[in-house]
DNA sequence: CTGGATCCCTGAGGATACTG
DNA sequence: CAGTATCCTCAGGGATCCAG
């Protein structure tokens, strides 16, 4: 349970999964919309997510390669739950990052 | 945006929260119902959330000493997804783990 | 373009012992 | 009871270089 917890509580998680909502999506694609990651960690997350069943990796043989990434079944029952975390945390983010600037005057 | 999603996602962080759900807990109240986390975890997650304005700390003065933990409204707010991810978890926690064990032996 | 391999650093997190 | 303090380990994560 816990590491279950760990895997979909992840940001990177329920940042790439919330990007491929409704569209598959291509490795530089995500790397570009997905604020924040490095190459390394979205290799990380990829690989993980597809051993888990989320998503679905597809290799195009061509030159330049294309390999496209696109949520599996099980993958989009899990979106709507990490979307509205996702929600939450950015409608709160200002309230949060005021509080925790708050708390550390009063100590 | 990432920090805060850090936060909520967080797996400590939607346990307690959860079990704050419908009632105030004792310190040690807690660290017997959410599972698996130490001592040190569970004073550092709690002193983030309330840090963060998602739960209130009440020390009374007493002996033993009596220190209770109950949710803000803006926690609140965050029970729900967080309850959704969690319930998540738990419906296809075996569902992951079988999954896991496929695509390690397929590797 | 899509990664894999390596190096390095920081912080998460457990275990244990101690205190008001 | 509700922590604090200390020590230690390991995974998260960036940077960089290399390869098919």
């Amino acid at each position: 349970m816990l590491q279950i917890l760990t895997l979909v509580g992840d940001k990177w998680t329920i940042l790439v999964i919330g990007q491929l909502r409704d569209r598959t999506l291509r490795f530089s694609e995500l790397h570009r919309v997905v604020t924040g990651i490095s190459q390394r960690m979205l290799t990380r997350t990829l690989r993980q997510l597809e051993r888990d069943g989320l998503l679905t990796r597809t290799v195009h043989p061509s030159v330049p390669p294309r390999v496209e990434y696109a949520l599996t079944q099980l993958g989009t029952t899990l979106l709507e739950s990490a979307t509205m975390l996702a929600a939450w945390a950015a409608t709160h983010r200002q309230e949060i990052i005021d509080r925790r600037r708050r708390f550390d005057g009063t100590c």
